[in-house]
DNA sequence: TACATTGACGCAACCGATTGCGAATCAGTT
DNA sequence: AACTGATTCGCAATCGGTTGCGTCAATGTA
């Protein structure tokens, strides 16, 4: 790989490098017309600054790195974070911003930071262990931005970026009940995580609010797969009664769907099922998935925005977007043909 | 954010700079114990080398270059790019050399090595235009590393990894064949495009070897949505008549079901369909879909590891996966009940 | 005691871009 | 002609590691 720095420029126009710097960045101390010849020169030749050497002075990379700390594989094949990649790459892309992407498991983002990689950090709240909050709140003291998306972390001092997960469960157990339900099982996902434990407590809440019926029968932890979701609700089937599904994610109740017509019974005329998240998924299989949307593209984007405006200093308030019910074809009224 | 350099732990041992520096690195002109009070303070105070400082001296950035030059919508919601980021990232991870992502539809992406951003650059085939190839070809000849991923590009010097996909359609065709049909539909997808325009001509080929119904009003263009699917082969039921459709890709495929499904058409038993890819959804639809598949993961990890390998100075081949039929539940001899 | 040898470490230049400050040039004033 | 002031540009230091080469002390040898 040739190189082409400065230097170079500087030589074949016989001026001093600084003055090919100041051109190059418009400024008023160099002549015009010689900011004219660099410029031209430079794009004559495509030349291009070293990135690292910039970084190196200025102490800034333009690069905002993104942490998923979950295994790759559970990364990748859940949906979810498809839709949320892409919101944040779209505004990362604008302002120029490359995203560094770490899959570990191990908190090795927490290196990037004091190797001057990126200029600030982009993770999941489901996933943040006890161990990464003081290595976190650590980073945010020493004042580098931290953005966190999705469920809010306790003791945790930096920008939070999520949605209201528990009026979302609640907007599907109302509807359950307006629908006449009364029993409604909920596949919790994997309540030793963040989110999940979230959820769990709001279907909780909700059971007593919307006067439901109470019964840790109906209550059953679950990995977050389709799979699981269908082995968990085939089980549950011959252990409790139930008249409704409310899943903590769309793939789990896809999975429970998949359950019940095997086990002979109808989706939504025996069986109501609610998913949440609202992945593209949901509105493709048969039948049409009612779930709780999760404005999760325009989560990543919110995320992205919040953590350039610290980068910029300016203040940063936690943000906090609405779930909407998506009512679809997988609900209908208890006891309806 | 707090500084701590080289030049903070040699004060504070007393010693020179290069001292740190080749205690850090073991090298030999150290004493042994002298490098093991400097490790030791270098953990104690959390010491980390500032990257940009070692990238602009060893001219290596350790991050490599990934760019999907497709809009982000696209690239994000076809679970094919997960798949393949899946394979990526597991390599990538393990070498400890983060992706630098960028979804731009620019070629942006011919910035990153003349800024000295990243060491090498993956790209995917089947997007690359006519100025990306002497884009690349430049890079190429300058011995930068880049590896290319699906469709082999004509004219183009970069590493290639893909599948055979010419094998993968005529694996469909003589399956459909084997089962009776004569007048196989093909939802082409977007045929400016490289790998769409392969496969199309695969399908052709592959009509006359198998002796199949040759007509030019079964092969259709579309998109590559499942929306399209939909679409297209509900008008092509109006205009055409077959026995069998043969989609670019799942998505496609499984919009064809639904289409062939709501004109008041059995999914095997009038007609069957086949996919291509294999994504995960395949097999959560209903039929499940018989498809080809494609080692999409295995795509992604190979690609990593030849980018690696091609860094090293190693030569490297070219990679031609092989692709696998997985017969499912939407194909079916045909006239069967 | 004098000298060669080796081991352990420091000095300083370098990677490439940025920037404070001083120097040089040129026009305008008196 | 001498001086002031503005305009343009170059010198050199800096960011944080790396590394060639020189230095100094300790040890060994005659």
């Amino acid at each position: 790989m040739k190189k082409l720095t400065m230097e170079d420029l500087a030589v074949q126009l016989g001026v001093a490098r600084s003055t090919i710097s100041r051109a190059l960045r418009g400024d008023p101390q160099v002549a015009v017309a010689t900011q004219e010849r660099v410029r031209q020169l430079a794009d004559e030749l495509g030349y291009r600054p070293n990135a690292a050497a910039q970084a190196l002075h200025q102490k800034k990379t333009n690069i905002t790195g993104l942490f998923l700390p979950r295994s790759s594989s559970f990364v990748f094949s859940n949906p979810y974070f498809s839709e949320l990649l892409l919101g944040l790459s779209e505004v990362a892309e604008e302002r120029g911003n490359p995203l560094l992407l770490s899959t570990s498991t191990t908190p090795d983002y927490a290196r990037w930071p004091t190797e001057a990689r990126v200029d600030g950090l982009v993770l999941l709240g489901s996933y943040v262990t006890h161990k990464d909050v003081s290595i976190l709140n650590q980073l945010v003291t020493n004042g580098f931005p931290v953005v966190v998306i999705g469920t809010r972390v306790k003791s945790l001092n930096a920008v939070s970026v999520g949605t209201n997960e528990r009026a979302g469960i609640w907007q599907a157990l109302a509807h359950l009940k307006q629908l006449g339900h009364e029993r409604v099982l909920f596949l919790a996902g994997p309540t030793h995580l963040r989110y999940a434990k979230h959820r769990k407590h709001a279907y909780s809440s909700g059971v007593d609010t919307f006067a439901l019926a109470r019964d840790e029968a109906l209550i059953v932890e679950t990995l977050d797969t389709e799979q699981s979701g269908y082995e968990v609700t085939l089980q549950a089937i011959k252990r409790v009664r139930f008249d409704a599904v409310l899943a903590n994610n769309d793939l789990l109740a896809i999975g429970a769907c998949r359950a019940l017509q095997d086990a002979g019974l109808r989706v939504p005329e025996d069986v109501s099922v609610v998913g949440f998240d609202d992945i593209p998924l949901a509105s493709l299989v048969r039948p049409k998935l009612t779930t709780v949307q999760q404005p999760v593209k325009a989560l990543g984007a919110a995320a992205m925005q919040a953590l350039f405006d610290l980068m910029d200093g300016k203040p940063v308030p936690d943000v906090r977007l609405v779930t909407k019910l998506c009512v679809r074809d997988s609900t209908q009224e208890r006891g309806a043909t």
